[in-house]
DNA sequence: TAGGCCATCTGGTCCT
DNA sequence: AGGACCAGATGGCCTA
């Protein structure tokens, strides 16, 4: 995307001048739209990674009001990646964490770096190493898909897993070292023998909650409950072994303890949270596509998913009108001007916050 | 330390 | 029947 001339805000910006600008940029739009998502495709090959980190440093541009400093920053290249943990920062070296049939059992042996609980989304410009997709291994899935979904499957691999994972990031490859006990993923650890029922969890936390404010609630519980990765200890680091080696992970049951899953097997719960993982990575790579198709303040401006949907969406707007539609709720036909308007106002105020803490 | 954000697990529901 | 989708719960990381 060009960007604009930082000192010439976006309210200042003819339409003219800003159709131009939008006309200028529209192959490598095109480009980069082409894909649904477009983090898998940035992640294919260096090549295209170069091209990105340099498309990326502009960033739907628009002149903001007031961000001039913003704007010099945006005249050298900078990853759009905005890693909030410093402890996130993508991971050089990975390694080969195949994840056998989508399952992200990958193996905790190939950790090399330090380990955490989580994957960071990264986009694709500091994706040193990406996850393996799946579907070289995998057979294609059986279940009819649209003719949409469908081409999507074969055109490109699933997005989610062209991000760089943490090396013991999830609970399902980490070690851990902390608590040697824990050899299980965390949230599939046998619960304690006298495990109430579902019914009753529910309404425990139900009571609980009314009477304390969600956050104090889920952090105090957190304090106060025993870590779940104490209660069991049901695979060996042999079997830790196994699952990063490929074998199915069903084979890996704990031999005591077992968890009792409502209406679901214990392997078929496990897939479903691999599938669940992936399904929320392919919408986290969607999130990052559009939060670098929206303007910003700059580049290393962040945004969480709710503000990349409020300026997208005003963006979109914008856009529209530009184009001689009229997309707003009311059909209210509002001015170009009113519309930019609203768009840097939107961007400020999603980047209200952020900015406080960047300053 | 509280609150925001987000990843993950889980169970329910809908769809193919 | 099994997968996709969704929402609630949980807990980790980060910042003010």
């Amino acid at each position: 995307m060009a960007v604009a001339q930082p000192e010439k805000l976006f309210m200042q910006l003819s339409a003219a001048e800003l159709a131009a600008i939008i006309m200028k940029d529209s192959p490598n739009s095109n480009d980069r739209d082409a894909g649904f998502c477009s983090a898998s495709s940035e992640s294919e090959g260096g090549d295209d990674l170069a091209v990105e980190h340099t498309t990326r440093s502009g960033s739907p541009n628009i002149g903001l009001k007031g961000t001039e400093d913003f704007g010099a920053a945006d005249s050298k290249p900078i990853a759009l990646i905005r890693n909030k943990r410093k402890s996130t920062e993508p991971s050089k070296v990975v390694g080969s964490m195949t994840s056998t049939s989508g399952q992200a059992n990958a193996c905790p042996s190939a950790a090399t770096g330090p380990l955490k609980k989580r994957i960071r989304y990264t986009s694709s410009a500091d994706s040193a190493v990406v996850l393996t997709p799946p579907a070289i291994d995998s057979p294609p899935p059986t279940r009819s898909v649209a003719p949409t979904l469908r081409m999507e499957h074969e055109m490109m691999p699933n997005p989610a897993h062209m991000f760089v994972r943490h090396p013991g990031v999830t609970t399902l490859h980490r070690t851990f070292a902390a608590h040697p006990e824990q050899q299980e993923p965390l949230a599939l650890v046998t619960k304690k023998p006298q495990q109430p029922t579902e019914e009753d969890n529910a309404k425990t936390l139900k009571n609980r909650t009314a009477q304390t404010p969600k956050n104090t609630f889920h952090k105090k519980v957190a304090k106060e409950a025993i870590p779940a990765s104490l209660i069991d200890a049901s695979l060996s680091d042999e079997d830790m072994s196994k699952v990063g080696s490929g074998s199915d992970i069903s084979s890996l049951r704990p031999h005591s303890h077992q968890r009792n899953y409502k209406n679901m097997t214990r392997e078929r719960r496990i897939e479903a949270n691999a599938r669940e993982r992936t399904r929320v990575h392919t919408i986290s790579a969607a999130y990052e596509t559009l939060r670098h198709a929206v303007p910003a303040y700059a580049s290393t401006q962040k945004l969480s998913k709710l503000s990349v949907l409020r300026v997208a969406c005003s963006y979109i707007l914008t856009l529209s009108r530009m184009a001689g539609e009229d997309y707003s709720a009311d059909q209210s036909e509002p001015s170009i001007a009113d519309c930019i308007e609203a768009v840097t106002s939107t961007i400020q105020t999603e980047g209200k916050v952020k900015r406080k803490k960047d300053e």
